[in-house]
RNA sequence: GCCGAUGUAGCUCAGCUGGCUAGAGCAGCUGAUUUGUAAUCAGCAGGUCGUGGGUUCGAGUCCCUCCAUCGGCUCCA
């Protein structure tokens, strides 16, 4: 017999041997229908695996994020048994869930395969799942393994079994179909009622651009159709608020080929938006102790060598300017650090000056790959509201620590809640990939994990993903359609200030470095406002809107009234507009309502015989009537409420 | 840069297997209408069908080149 205990700590006595869904149905049969996989000690296990040592269950249903993954996982190898059906010389490689379904890497050799083939694909899929085939795992010797893939001449698995141990491996049968695989299904194929598949895109295997580029497959599959259609609905309102939509909708940006990829232009009303924004950090800033700066476009080539960034970047960036001076060359500015070095070494510091905070609205040039740009995320010209601070080691905790603090009164303040915080360290096995010695390298994470856990912030740790010159702590938001975007950053740096050669003078009038943290709360202005559009489908916060106000005229003899109540708001700093158009009411809310203006007055005879305004809201809410003296006050508290206080 | 898809008016889209002067709605302009909480009516104007080449008696439609966009991959100081 064995002890098997629950969560709610009860525990119960079973055979040896007995599998999770048994022990589910001795809990209710709903149970041990809706049960996908169970954590056994820490361990995922699958439904019919033997349980043969006391221990600890918890069973994972579709509500759970576990039980998610192995339906997802599972129905890839439904997909990859579809596929190897229809397309019987293909090979396949690797088919992992992941956030939202799943997919599954294919070498399809000489032929390809495109989204006209996702119908065939599947219609099959849906086959294999009526069928009821229950998923089984077994052990197979390293040796059987790697026959198995030879005789199949597929070199992808032979490469990922070598790197397995013997005694490790294990194969997924189900139907007529195995594949390698470490486990963690659904009981039987039965349980996938609807599937689809939603793109085909190139992957390289392995991630790595020298390899060969396999097509990848995605799909999504549910219990229930329903669950399936919703899904689908879901992401097509997401789309609804692509920022390259809303932002063509609002009039707040543009591009234009003949300008440049990657150049995005701003219209009046996000030019706008943008300096509202930049109003708002630089008063912030101002409270916390920084200072603005102002730097030119272009910088000697010769900056950019010192600062190690045209040895890492010079090759793939936009190429140096050069001069009618012989051998004088520029670069496009592609970041302000440099230059902000060059503005501290303008004069000697003592200890007693720092820490020094140079903040500048910087614009920043980089030749990102043509593939990669994307709408106002990913450009080749932005704008950082960027800022570096020089400081002492002994301030570098409590000088990070508010710099936590900025970042987080500007989600606040725009209403991010869904970000995540990520502490991005050196791949140590790349030691090449970055400048500065291993004991500088070891102080700035420190600083940076300690920084974050007194700010309890919740964060991860990702390897590999540091700037060349410095560790970081990134603050993450997603877009309409669940892509990661990094936003603000603070970054620890040992390596410019020694590149750099900056000093200050401590307490024996000796010389001693700095340290530097650079920041950007926002990231860019270009990409903070795109995710701010997706988030808010372009319902800004009061503060930041175009237009708070429109006034709204029923006929052509309401317009005098319509101009004395814009001058009453004008004079509130209300930025309020007339329309008059000779047009019907109805339709003029109509654009009101299209160009998201949150509140309108409509003026009519009513209106000029009483002095008092019904407030409509957008989307239809009504704030009631408001006489000419409530007006600007009514507005000035909504405006004011809608902005978080930085202190 | 790589893989796949797409490209018709300012915007959103029709245009079947190639067949006369390429259509619609919105936006725009002109006129009528003076309007009470999400589209008043009529008329007008607007397109080298992304670019360059090819096949054909004939190409928006078929083929190739390039460009751009979209979805991914890689990259992201």
């Amino acid at each position: 017999m064995i002890k098997v205990s629950f969560p709610d700590n009860s525990t119960k006595s079973f055979e040896h041997g007995i599998t999770p869904v048994q022990i589910a149905r001795t809990i209710s049969d709903g149970l041990a229908r809706n049960v996908i996989s169970v954590d056994y000690n820490g361990k995922i296990l699958e439904t019919n695996s033997e349980i043969t040592n006391n221990g600890k269950i918890k069973f994972f249903t579709w509500n759970d994020q576990e039980g998610k993954k192995a339906f997802w996982h599972s129905s890839a190898h439904v997909l990859a048994q579809a596929l190897e059906e229809l397309y019987p010389n293909i090979k396949l490689t690797l088919g992992p869930p992941i956030n939202n379904g799943f997919y599954y890497d294919v070498d399809f050799g000489k032929n390809n395969f495109s989204e006209k083939d996702f119908e065939k694909v599947e219609k099959r899929m849906i086959e294999i799942c009526k069928g009821k085939h229950s998923f089984e795992l077994k052990n197979i010797s390293k040796k059987d393994a790697l026959s198995h893939y030879k005789n199949q001449k597929n070199e992808y698995k032979v490469e990922l079994i070598e790197n397995l141990n013997d005694g490790d491996i294990t194969f997924c049968y189900h139907d007529s179909f195995s594949d390698l695989c470490k486990g963690g299904h659904i009981p039987n194929t039965g349980m996938i009622k609807a599937v689809k598949l939603l793109k085909v895109a190139g992957a390289y295997w392995r991630a790595n651009q020298d390899n060969k580029q396999l097509t990848r497959i995605y799909g999504i599959s549910f219990p229930k159709q329903k669950e399936l259609n919703e899904y689908l609905n879901l992401i097509e309102e997401a789309k609804k608020r692509d920022h390259r939509k809303i932002g063509k909708q609002l009039g707040l940006f543009t591009f234009s080929d003949k300008v440049g990829l990657g150049l995005p232009m701003w219209l009046p009303k996000g030019a706008e938006l943008r300096e509202r924004l930049e109003n708002f950090l630089k008063k912030a800033q101002k409270i916390a102790g920084y200072k603005q700066v102002i730097s030119p476009h272009i910088g000697n080539k010769e900056l950019y060598e010192i600062s190690g960034h045209y040895s890492k970047y010079g090759e793939c960036s936009f190429k140096p300017i050069s001069t009618p001076s012989d051998g004088e060359e520029f670069l496009l500015k592609p970041m302000n650090c440099p230059h902000h070095c060059e503005i501290y070494k303008s004069k000697k510091w003592s200890y007693k000056d720092l820490p020094v905070r140079y903040a500048e609205f910087g614009t920043v040039y980089r030749y990102e790959q043509s593939g990669e740009l994307h709408g106002l995320t990913r450009v080749r010209g932005f704008t950082q509201d960027d800022a570096h601070i020089f400081c002492t080691k002994e301030q570098l905790n409590d000088e990070f620590k508010s710099v936590i603090d900025l970042v987080l009164y500007v989600f606040t303040s725009l209403g991010f809640k869904n970000f995540t915080t990520q502490v991005s360290l050196r791949d140590k096995k790349n030691a090449e990939k970055y400048i500065g010695d291993e004991g500088t390298w070891e102080n700035a994470e420190k600083a940076i994990i300690n920084a974050a856990q007194e700010k309890n912030l919740d964060f991860t740790i990702v390897e590999g993903e540091a700037a060349f010159y410095g560790p970081k702590l990134d603050f993450m938001v997603q877009d309409a359609i669940g892509r990661e975007w990094q936003l603000g950053t603070i970054q620890v740096d040992y390596n410019l200030p020694e590149r750099f050669d900056l000093n200050y003078k401590d307490n024996n009038n000796k010389n001693k470095r700095p340290v530097m943290i650079h920041r950007a709360p926002f990231g860019s202005l270009e990409r903070f406002i795109a995710i701010l559009i997706e988030h808010t489908a372009g319902n800004f916060p009061l503060w930041l809107t175009a237009n708070h106000v429109s006034i709204i005229s029923v006929g052509d003899k309401h317009k005098k009234q319509c101009e004395k109540v814009f001058k009453l708001l004008e004079n509130n700093e209300i930025r309020a507009r007339v329309d008059d158009r000779n047009e019907t009411v109805s339709k003029k809310i109509r654009d009101s309502e299209i160009n998201k203006i949150p509140f309108m007055i409509i003026v009519g005879d009513q209106e000029v015989e009483n002095f008092s305004y019904p407030v409509r809201g957008h989307g239809g809410v009504n704030f009631g009537k408001k006489s000419e003296d409530e007006l600007a006050s009514f507005f000035n508290d909504q405006i004011n409420n809608s902005m978080a206080v930085f202190n």
